[in-house]
RNA sequence: AGAGGAGUGGCAGAGUGGUCGAAUGCGGUGGUCUUGAAAACCAUUGUACCGUAAGGUACCGGGGGUUCGAAUCCCUCCUCCUCUGCCA
């Protein structure tokens, strides 16, 4: 959420960033926010000054009774009700517009990086960079999802007798694989100063307003009625709430975690003939990086994470490129995102594997989340996450570009995780 | 899950209807003293909103209510502790 001081100072910044996204009626909502803003903020200087003056009277007709003077205390007291009913008017009318106004700055994205490029759509992401040599599979080279049956290492069809379709059962060396790349994951983010935890994996509603999933996002993410609970769709959610209503000094920055947990996404309406195998799941797996920064700092912590990232897909020995979102395409929440795309050899198709985003104080003004400066004043921090990575996609460019008539071969960095060479 | 108890400032802890944003102690910050440090002493020390400012308002787990007036009374939710039960 953006602040109405910001919206304020930089109008047309503001209208220039929600252009670069293709937002409609940005003039419009703009003006109505600083027009229910000064509504709200004469709404309470009327109320204040009420309320002040009912407090006063309340001290009064404390003192009059103390001084036994009855009568004239009564006077007061029917004096106060007229007061009363205004203010208690005037709160409602406050209320009223403040959750007006929330609702219009919720309906507000983040404003875009000078960086983010013009566009509407996915074709119009910069490709910023593509690393590795696309392996030139022998011929009948086969999807994942042939693969993955040949060797009976993860079955879906298993997945839907127990709970339904997109979420596999992983057996054998499919299960092992997994494991070993959640640890390879862990560790490396661990030497690169990330620390690790281990959230919960069911949120509450506070949580899912805190990091955006909610409102409007509810559709998103499965939800326990009983306990009015969600599910995560991202390790993103747990890890960065636990930073709700937290200020923090300058020496605790940077925060950095990491954190493997089981994402959960309901997919509804998205699902299709070209999503098929790994490529979207309901449940998958997914190593998640975390960073709260300093403003001046989030770039070059995005830089960093980045950075990390494509370490990461090198070591894998996975061909990969490096997209700059869009107007169009970037998160509602983000200032600024890198995708990184793996190439899946046998599909022929660039597969997002990880987001990098930093959000600016955009997270940070709904969490609360701020540090105090070196003069006490209380400022909103920057907040940055990563997938590194998620499981699934991974799998599928490794189990394709990989495999050999003998069986699929492992990455060398994952052998010592799973203890086998190859699958056969 | 049942019975009982409790949630107050960074921490500890007083306050059970009136001048309480809240005693006191510890901690933090600044200062005095000192060659320096410690001790002692003095001052200061929450968050948010409104206001150029002076100042005002709200917040004592969350929400609602009673009252002229609520940290204090009532309702409700949440959390923690003790005992009983159940369970990986």
């Amino acid at each position: 959420m953006l602040q109405v001081a910001f919206i304020r100072a930089h109008k047309e910044k503001v209208l220039q960033g929600l252009n670069v996204r293709n937002f409609k009626d940005a003039a419009r909502q703009v003006e109505e926010i600083i027009r229910l803003d000064d509504q709200r903020k004469q709404l309470q200087q009327q109320n204040d000054e009420l309320l002040a003056r009912g407090k006063a009277m309340a001290k009064e007709i404390g003192l009059l009774m103390r001084a036994g003077k009855q009568e004239e205390a009564h006077e007061r007291k029917a004096q106060t009700a007229e007061l009363k009913a205004r203010s208690k008017a005037l709160t409602e009318q406050r209320k009223a517009t403040e959750a007006e106004l929330t609702q219009l700055l919720y309906n507000i994205p983040n404003i875009p990086h000078p960086k983010v490029p013009a566009g509407t759509t996915e074709a119009d992401n910069i490709v910023a960079k593509e690393v590795g040599e696309i392996p030139a599979l022998p011929e009948g080279a086969k999807p994942h999802w042939e693969l993955i049956e040949e060797y009976d290492i993860i079955d879906f069809n298993l997945g839907v007798k127990i709970t339904g379709a997109g979420f596999p059962v992983y057996k054998g060396k499919g299960a092992k694989l997994q494991r070993a790349l959640i640890n390879f994951f862990l560790d490396e983010a661990e030497k690169a100063g990330f620390t690790e935890v281990q959230p919960p994996i069911v949120i509450n509603e506070d949580s899912g307003y805190g990091t955006g999933q909610l409102p409007d996002k509810e559709g998103q993410m499965y939800h326990v009625a009983s306990e009015n609970f969600y599910l995560i769709p991202t390790a993103e959610v747990p890890i960065t709430n636990m930073y709700r209503d937290v200020i923090l000094t300058e020496e605790q920055l940077p925060i950095k975690h990491v954190g493997y947990t089981p994402c959960f996404r309901r997919e509804a309406g998205s699902w299709g003939s070209h999503v098929r195998g790994l490529n979207r799941l309901h449940q998958f797996d997914k190593v998640e990086i975390v960073q709260i920064q300093h403003p001046d700092k989030s770039y070059e912590a995005l830089e960093e994470m980045s950075g990390y990232i494509q370490s990461l897909l090198q070591k894998l020995a996975l061909p990969y490129r490096v997209l700059v979102l869009c107007g169009g395409d970037l998160g509602f929440t983000s200032a600024l995102t890198y995708d990184m795309e793996v190439y899946s050899a046998a599909q022929q198709k660039w597969l997002e594997v990880s987001s990098v985003s930093n959000f600016e104080n955009f997270q940070a003004n709904r969490l609360k989340l701020r540090y105090k400066t070196a003069d006490k004043k209380t400022q909103l921090l920057h907040t940055l996450n990563g997938s590194a990575l998620a499981l699934p996609r991974i799998v599928a460019a490794i189990l394709e570009n990989n495999q050999t008539p003998d069986g699929i071969k492992v990455p060398g960095v994952l052998v010592p995780y799973c203890g086998f060479r190859m699958i056969d």
